[in-house]
RNA sequence: GGGUGUGUAGCUCAGGUGGUUAGAGCGCUACGUUGACAUCGUAGAGGUCACAAGUUCGAGUCUUGUCAUACCCA
């Protein structure tokens, strides 16, 4: 017996815990069909699910139940990625409110911290997935430090080193002052901010009077000037092109430069060049050889090459002004609007800075990357990212792998005596490498930065599935099927992966690459813990439980728009968890149990046959809407039909079988509703895997877990078995519209004569009476062909007129008004076709059909119309 | 500055290839405890589809421009 209350609580951890223990999220690799398979975008080992997870998550566990019970050898690859800087600044602020660095521990000890912390609280969000439904096979979860993907880390490094496709540089990177280390152009974000630009003065050398003005926003950085730059099309500076000037407070001399990138329109039109610390200056300093003065230490301070060692640049930079003014030489500083870069995860102005870094040639791997996604071998949905993809993959640059952190993957390189590099996949080999560049045993040291945590992401789609090693799982499922992933991610890693793929395994790591949009708050906000507008999925779903949550993600997933989250709806979705179960509930009172020798297409009640054909019409859209990612049309459809066509119409409709006496009506009936509901229960099993579950298992003994059930397959649908009821649906809801404008209780029982009705509508009348009659609160129902009196209301119904006596109690007024209403829309109607069908280009140059559709109308509205009239006409002196 | 979206009912949003009277959920109004369900049912109100031109027999849908707004890149 079902319990008269859903209450998702009572089963929903029950029922994942015996799918998980049972094994049934293991493929199925006996299956001669396809294989399907998605690797899981690894979440922060130690993070806690958010809305983005759970929308991201739900999509892809629609798509691999859908596929599993189309019998595939489906694998979801589960894991959880190390998150390098992330996680080091977690375990870095546990040891601070100790009182601690890192350095009192030491890098081993440090790591040791890290990996205890990882084991203490790795398993969250992993927990909180099952709580969602994910069906992953976590038999096989990975982590990217896991012995195995490291093993492919470094032998990925090893090659594209030895194919010159990684390489150390002395470079201006992107230099994180608070984490100490660099990181990628990525994982800087600009911010618009109002800055200050400050004019002053150089003095030009070898004269009294003469200076030359710039304009800056940082003073600070003079310091490390070793050049201003005009350009020759200033005319009113380019006299000074070739002579010195000097710097102020140092009392260096530094040449004045042409270079384009002085714009004359902006500033003075003359600026300092910094090599060392801008990137454009450091392309103006190449072009002319300057030399580069780092001013900078790693913590951002100012060193020995200034005259303020030690200061913050803030610091410096007052004190810089307050030396100028005194100097005489500050003409003016104004308001300047200004972007600033800061970095992603410290939140610290990055500063450019001279170091030592390595990097990946991206656009040699890029080339590969973008031509199998021109080519459609990797296809984007919706196709418009391919766009995002492109450009950026256009203007990459070579990516800085190499951080100055602790934790994650150290590079396997190694230097010997003489700093020549030995690039190996372990240290054995590294030291016979040396052994035979020196012709004898030396001692190497070993590279201390770590790879960037997206590098080892990068390999995710084939590590993760066995390589280096040749395994049935990777010869299965590689390439996997689909990347399910949000539009931010694009760069970061689907790019990577792309990359990294393509180089190594020479084909694309998916198939294609579904791109979704973030969860927003209510009033589409971006959600952030700042902001305090986070909502935890695991309150909602303690409150509405997992299935409810779930709906709404696939409801509200339209491609390409993010979403805003609403527990208006989600209370919603969780009412329509209800609405099934109390459906089942009705089928277990009145008996309608799964019987095993039951065939649909034997069903001889139109009632029956109706809701057959709707069931298998829902399917159809369920299946194609599922195909092509359209996952709000997919659940809008098996909403739809649960909610409109099975609740409101059938179960209303066989009340008076079922109440009944025809025992053979009585039990085909029975054996529908329960073949219907099981039909109900595998296609909203992607969706909702909870209940539908709990229903299956408590409505029949089953021989098959529905997780495993077989999705409908190219059913035929008996298009002609729709047609009776759904005239028995449009003549209770005309009847029911009448009984409502006329203000008629719903408590009394009427009379309805349906007159002027075809023979096939008689028949329809006399088949479905009881149905009718029941539904639309009727007495009865009968085909009339005598004279229309004024007391009878009447409604035009298809080719026929309804009519309602009411023996003296129609209130004429109302009914007048209610005439006079519908006289003005058919009226309207008819406007618009008379419009259409007199002119003469339309009836000459649109397709017959249309014409011909629009003529019918026309007809159609002129005898409704007449039929209104006449109404009118009869009770006009009432 | 460059690029990409979005603008449809009070609110949140659907409307693959142009063709019935533009849909849904929530909210609102009226009625309703009918033997699954008030986490419900029945009926209803509510839209110049941002604006302006254009293409077309026909535009919410295609083109161009304007305005508003969001995001990405520099």
């Amino acid at each position: 017996m079902l319990e008269k209350n859903y209450t998702p609580k009572d089963f929903e951890e029950k029922i994942y815990a015996d799918w998980e223990n049972s094994g049934d999220f293991k493929p199925d690799m006996r299956s001669n069909k396809d294989a399907f398979a998605i690797v899981i975008p690894p979440p922060n080992v130690t993070g806690i699910l958010h809305m983005g997870h759970a929308l991201d998550d739900t999509l892809q566990d629609i798509l691999i139940r859908y596929n599993r019970m189309l019998g595939k050898k489906v694998l979801w690859q589960p894991g959880t990625d190390h998150a390098g800087i992330a996680t080091q600044m977690v375990v870095e602020r546990n040891l601070a409110k100790e009182g601690k660095t890192k350095h009192d521990l030491g890098r081993e000890k440090f790591i040791e911290t890290v990996w205890k912390w990882k084991e203490q609280s790795g398993g969250t969000i992993t927990k909180q997935l099952r709580r969602l439904g994910a069906s992953c096979d976590w038999s096989r979860e990975r982590f990217t430090m896991d012995e195995g993907l490291s093993r492919a880390v470094r032998k990925i490094f090893v090659s594209l080193y030895k194919d010159g496709l990684i390489f150390k540089a002395k470079k201006l990177v992107n230099w994180d002052p608070k984490l100490g280390t660099a990181v990628s152009d990525l994982e800087v974000v600009q911010k618009d901010t109002l800055g200050k630009m400050y004019y002053y003065r150089y003095p030009i050398e070898g004269s009294d009077s003469e200076y030359v003005t710039i304009a800056t926003t940082r003073p600070e950085t003079m310091f490390g000037d070793t050049a201003v730059a005009i350009s020759k099309d200033n005319e009113k500076l380019k006299h000074l092109i070739g002579k010195n000037c000097i710097i102020p407070i140092i009392n260096k001399v530094i040449p004045i430069i042409a270079d384009e990138h002085a714009d004359p329109e902006k500033g003075t039109g003359a600026v300092k060049i910094t090599p060392a610390h801008d990137f454009n200056d450091f392309e103006v300093g190449k072009r002319h050889n300057l030399p580069l003065v780092n001013i900078l230490n790693p913590d951002a301070t100012l060193n020995e090459n200034t005259p303020y060692e030690g200061m913050t640049t803030q610091e410096a930079r007052a004190k810089t002004i307050e030396e100028l003014t005194k100097l005489g030489l500050m003409d003016k500083i104004e308001d300047h609007p200004m972007v600033i870069p800061y970095g992603d995860r410290s939140g610290v102005v990055i500063e450019p800075l001279m170091t030592d870094q390595w990097f990946v040639d991206a656009p040699t791997l890029a080339k590969e990357a973008m031509r199998v996604v021109e080519n459609g071998e990797m296809e984007f949905v919706p196709k418009s990212y391919e766009k995002t993809y492109f450009e950026w993959m256009r203007n990459i640059q070579p990516w800085c792998i190499s951080r100055q952190l602790w934790w994650g993957h150290q590079m396997p390189i190694w230097y010997g005596p003489d700093e020549t590099i030995f690039c190996e996949e372990n240290e054995e080999e590294a030291l016979a490498a040396a052994e035979k560049h020196y012709g004898k045993k030396v001692e190497l040291r070993r590279e201390t930065d770590v790879l960037d945590t997206w590098f080892s992401s990068g390999l995710w789609a084939f590590s993760t599935l066995g390589w280096p090693d040749k395994t049935e799982y990777l010869d299965t499922f590689y390439p996997t099927s689909v990347l399910v992933t949000a539009f931010d991610i694009i760069f970061f890693w689907v790019a990577r992966m792309m990359m990294m793929s393509m180089y190594k395994m020479k084909q694309v790591p998916f198939k294609k690459c579904y791109i979704h949009g973030l969860i927003r708050d209510e009033k589409g906000q971006k959600m952030s813990k700042s902001k305090g507008n986070t909502v935890d999925p695991m309150a909602t779903i303690e409150k509405y439980g997992a299935d409810a949550l779930r709906f709404f993600m696939a409801a509200m997933e339209t491609q390409g728009r993010d979403i805003n989250l609403s527990e208006a709806r989600i209370a919603g979705y969780r009412n329509f968890a209800t609405k099934l179960w109390n459906a089942a509930r009705f089928g277990e009172m009145n008996e309608c149990r799964l019987d095993t020798s039951y065939n649909p297409q034997e069903a001889k009640l139109a009632v029956n046959k109706w809701i057959i054909a709707k069931a298998q019409e829902a399917s159809k859209e369920v299946t194609e809407n599922l195909n092509s990612f359209r996952f709000s049309d997919a659940a809008n459809a098996v909403y739809q039909f649960v909610w409109g066509s099975f609740c409101d119409w059938y179960i209303e409709m066989i009340k008076p079988i079922l109440y009944g006496e025809n025992e053979a009506d009585k039990a085909e009936t029975r054996a529908t509703f329960a073949w219907v509901l099981d039909r109900i229960l595998i296609i909203l099993h992607p969706f909702m895997p909870f209940i539908t579950t709990e229903l299956w298992n408590n409505t029949a003994e089953r021989s098959v877990k529905l997780i495993h059930a077989a999705w409908p397959e190219n059913e035929p649908i008996d298009e002609q078995a729709m047609k009776e009821i759904d005239w028995a649906i449009d003549l209770i809801s005309e009847i029911r519209s009448l009984r409502s404008e006329m203000n008629i209780p719903a408590s009394a029982k009427l009379t309805v004569y349906l007159k002027g009705a075809e023979e096939k509508s008689k028949q329809h009348l006399s088949q479905l009476d009881k149905i009718i009659c029941t539904l639309a609160r009727l007495e009865s129902i009968a085909a009339y062909e005598g004279e229309i009196t004024p007391d009878m209301v009447q409604g035009v119904f298809k080719e026929s007129t309804l009519l309602l006596p009411l023996k003296g109690v129609v209130d004429f007024k109302a009914e007048k008004e209610r005439l006079k209403k519908e006289l003005d829309n058919l009226n309207k109607y008819l406007e618009g076709y008379e419009r259409k069908l007199s002119n003469p280009s339309f009836v000459e140059r649109a397709p017959a059909a249309v014409v011909e559709e629009e003529r019918r109308r026309q007809s159609e509205a002129k005898e409704n119309k007449a039929k209104v009239e006449a109404a009118l006409e009869r009770i006009a002196n009432f």
